[in-house]
DNA sequence: TTTCCTTTGAAGCTA
DNA sequence: TAGCTTCAAAGGAAA
């Protein structure tokens, strides 16, 4: 959302961060954002399989009363005491859950690049500052850079005995493209290194590749040749995000030619002119960018040959064939979403995406404004960095890349016809009224998010006026359909006001996704101001002062939901 | 094997 | 310019 800086500036648009997402009746404070996320989680896979279990049954407000006690209570002791325990324990490792720590910037904040270790091998502080920095554009699969208090994927959570590549991954690690301590000839510093424990031993070892980060990772032949140093840039999580083709490290010692490269590679993203995009796609550093992928959508590292080119001015249909895929740089959420999946999907054993999705939605707008200015701030720096690998392309460029959906190709559906379909398949992925409660609880964020994130790192303030939806009862039904937006419009249209076609009724379904119901969720932020504002959002961010704002939106926010908020529920049933 | 689902945000397109 | 569409990641589910 446009950053409305009108209003002093000041957040005004924080006050997702402050409404937590409570099971009803709970009353008592927010422990901690850890719990509360366990809490969605659990409430995620409740919700989700009492939808399957009740689905053609129960009314929404029975399913609502009935869905606590749909939990045993052992298993609610018992998921209560790992929520406690596992926050103390997480309190204690210095807050691994906590906010991730982002001090500040990494273009302000690199003050020696080309020299970041100090005569001892040491990491010098300043670079071990930056190190600490998400790097947009040097992406350090280094997990290793997390912060050393992060726990181990050991003891990050008991129920996943798989390493969580995640959890041993920096907050940020997916923006830290490029570090020069990961590219050092040495083994880097202790403190820094990628040593993770085994599960099976508990003796520290050198994270696979597979465990590292895939953003900017190297394809697998490259992964065999290359030893420790580029093993930081490895995949994380199997697929590779961004992938080095064969060939893209020529230097026999990879981590030196990249280290080389490094400065320059800095210099030139931060230097006032802009650096002409690398022959074949690759950087200068010969490493090409994460978003250099190739022709096919989920394309493989050894796709990419040497004669493809990030951009022919007018390539014809083979050649465009060929043409490796530029992918669009990741958005601030995005970035968040690569960085937090492993850690919900480590708390739970939910592995579907779509679930995860939601969650992570919601963890998303329950972040502060702040830790999310970082991520915005980021997806920026991200932005700037492919903008100059890639001056020429464009979004644009990847428009028609995907098979279309069926649904786009059902145009002459209307809204009633949308309407139903939605309620079919919206089902699946809603956990009840943790859901719906979960967009009310975030609007914040859309707000929050700028409209353009120079705007936001000016002023990270949330713009008022967004914080409308808040606390819209509205927010309170359930998502339709997933991909609603696209069918949505056609209603959003005709309504006018999304709001009052989607809140018709709790069957129809208003989408948190579908962009042209924001103004119910609020889930989306440029739009909003235009939109009607809605009563709850003049009350929550019009008249609450930013500070206190926080607890009054907090307050609000529990009684409407406490109010009307399992009512508006709806199942659908398949 | 392909597409869907689900999330938010950025950018492109359209009227 | 407002509003809508597409794509970005991810991986299980469904077709």
């Amino acid at each position: 959302m446009p950053q409305l800086n009108g209003g002093g500036g000041d957040d005004l648009g924080a006050n997702d961060e402050m409404i937590s997402f409570k099971d009803e009746g709970e009353q008592e404070e927010k422990i901690s954002e850890n719990v509360s996320a366990e809490r969605d989680l659990d409430d995620l896979k409740s919700s989700l399989v009492n939808e399957s279990e009740n689905n053609s049954s129960s009314s929404d407000s029975e399913q609502a009363e009935r869905r606590p006690q749909t939990r045993p209570d052992l298993e609610s002791y018992e998921k209560a005491r790992d929520y406690f325990s596992e926050a103390l324990r997480r309190q204690q490792d210095g807050g691994f859950f906590k906010s991730p720590h982002y001090p500040g910037y990494p273009f302000l904040m690199i003050p020696d690049l080309s020299n970041p270790y100090l005569s001892n091998g040491a990491l010098s502080p300043s670079a071990r500052t930056y190190l600490q920095m998400k790097w947009p554009i040097l992406d350090v699969p280094g997990s290793g850079l997390k912060d050393s208090r992060s726990p181990t994927p050991g003891h990050l959570s008991n129920k996943v005995p798989v390493v969580q590549h995640a959890h041993h991954v920096h907050p940020l690690t997916p923006l830290i493209t490029y570090s020069n301590e990961h590219f050092s000839p040495g083994t880097p510093p202790s403190h820094l290194s990628p040593e993770i424990l085994d599960p099976k031993t508990g003796i520290p070892r050198t994270p696979h590749p597979s465990e590292l980060s895939p953003y900017y990772p190297l394809s697998p032949g490259a992964v065999g040749t290359i030893a420790h140093p580029l093993g930081w840039l490895m995949p994380q999580q199997g697929q590779p995000m961004y992938s080095i083709p064969p060939g893209g490290f020529r230097h026999p010692y990879p981590a030196l030619a990249m280290n080389a490269s490094m400065s320059s590679l800095v210099s030139s993203r931060f230097s006032p002119h802009m650096v002409s995009p690398p022959p074949h796609g690759l950087h200068q550093t010969g490493i090409p960018h994460p978003a250099i992928v190739s022709s096919g959508i989920k394309q493989e590292p050894h796709d990419m040959s040497p004669s493809m080119h990030a951009k022919s001015p007018v390539p014809s249909k083979k050649e465009e064939d060929k043409r490796p895929h530029i992918k669009k740089p990741l958005n601030a959420f995005m970035l968040y979403m690569k960085e937090m999946r492993a850690k919900v999907v480590a708390e739970c054993t939910l592995k579907e995406s779509a679930a995860i999705n939601q969650i992570l939605g919601r963890r998303w707008h329950s972040l502060s404004r702040e830790e999310q200015a970082k991520y915005y701030e980021l997806a920026r720096k991200e932005r700037q960095l492919h903008s100059q690998l890639y001056p020429g392309w464009s979004a644009r460029d990847n428009y028609g890349k995907r098979k279309k959906r069926k649904r786009d190709n059902k145009p002459d559906s209307k809204p009633e016809d949308f309407s139903i379909r939605s309620k079919k398949q919206c089902v699946q992925y809603l956990p009840s009224e943790k859901m719906c409660d979960s967009p009310a609880s975030s609007h914040s964020s859309m707000l929050d998010s700028p409209a353009t994130p120079s705007a936001s790192l000016a002023s990270p303030a949330a713009p008022a006026a967004t914080h409308s939806e808040q606390a819209q009862p509205l927010s309170l039904t359930t998502k339709p359909e997933g991909r609603m937006h696209h069918h949505y419009s056609l209603a959003g249209k005709a309504s006018g006001s999304s709001s009052s076609s989607s809140s018709s009724s709790s069957s129809s379904s208003s989408s948190s996704s579908s962009h042209s119901h924001l103004s119910i969720h609020g889930s989306h932020s440029t739009p909003i101001l235009s939109r009607p504002i809605p009563f709850a959002s003049l009350h929550h961010s019009m008249l609450s002062p930013p500070s206190p704002y926080h607890q009054a939106a907090l307050h609000s926010h529990h009684a409407l939901f406490q109010s009307q908020p399992l009512s508006l529920v709806t199942k659908h049933n398949n």
